[in-house]
DNA sequence: GTGGTCTAGACCACT
DNA sequence: GTGGTCTAGACCACC
């Protein structure tokens, strides 16, 4: 994975991993990754593995059993809520940024009609 | 103006100029604000407001007249090519996390019709 | 190292480097002085050894590693390039300013077979 | 003309004086152009051009008599003197550059027979 | 007044 | 320890 400079790395994969969530690729309960796992596929520190845990688990995504490893929660609402919140703040950003540039709504249903 | 603190504030302010000039709020030849000024504007330190306008000079958008000021360029093709960088940007952003959140064409095309 | 007055401290150092890169002081793929070893070498702030490795950056000739330093890059055209946006630009500057001071291609390669 | 950036315009244009004086395009005696042309013809602020002359004069190159203008010394060793120190000062640094780029004697002899 | 450079010193993310 | 950003404050060349 490659990543953007300007933003921290920790912040990057841990978007990356709830998108995971959203599209099944880890299913609730599911054992995580260890933190050295997590470093190694990510080419990270394992520090900041251990920093991406901890933010997760501060969101109650995930939870850690101590000799047994991280777990994603069981909270069958936790899902719908990652991902209204990760495309209601994807969609008002691009909003924001097309308006800016002058985008009107014809012309956004035209891009998206032919490159989506 | 609030900044994202995940994102340096060079940057926010560059994105903003771009945005300025794409709404014609900026015009091409235009003297720009002092790097005094601009801190003012900004609330941010001269020293920052300098490396803005460096990485802006950089980019070809403005050039710099010792002892007079920094001026947008006069180049007509500039424009276009800010609008389309910035735009392409933001859209392969949007259609990169909208797909990794399971969104499909058409409840793009509705929520864009709803809410834009 | 004693600086020129004239000429910003970070083009004078930029330009050692590169010499040290033609010479072989440096070589490709190389970690660099982190910029703290850099300011102590040239006995200049840390900020400044920063822009240094900025610009280089940007010229393509290092990269960064977040939190492990700079490196040379491992572009093999690059030692070519550098090497010869420098000399032409020494030559240039070189043969633009004799010719003004009226001195003839015989009298050149004199001086130089003498003294070079 | 164009200036260098990084280098004060004052300097690089009481080289270019230099070198009007060295080529005879300015002769010993001649009256200089008033602070105000100088200003016009290099395009720059008037207060920089009686920079120009406060130094040149300094230098010995030119004196000034109130009411009448600014005038190109008598004296004839001092067209001799700058040639010569502008001369070794291009040879100097020409020839450290070149040093440092790698260029053996016979490469630059070749150039020279080629380019000048 | 204008931008450019430089120093000093702080905080931060990442290793 | 590594670079990146930011602030504060200074000096300079040029207008």
């Amino acid at each position: 994975m490659e990543f953007d400079n300007n933003v921290p790395i920790y912040l990057q994969v841990i978007k990356e991993i709830k998108q995971d969530l959203i599209q099944g690729n880890l299913l609730l309960g599911d054992k995580m990754l260890s933190t050295r796992d997590l470093a190694l596929k990510y080419q990270i520190n394992p520090n900041t593995a251990g920093r991406i845990y901890r933010e997760l688990e501060q969101e109650g995504i995930c939870y850690t059993r101590r000799g047994l490893g991280t777990f994603v929660t069981d909270d069958t609402t936790i899902l719908r809520k990652i991902q209204e919140d990760m495309a209601s703040e994807s969609i008002d950003s691009f909003f924001l940024t097309m308006r800016k540039l002058g985008f009107s709504k014809e012309e956004l249903l035209r891009i998206i009609n032919d490159k989506y």
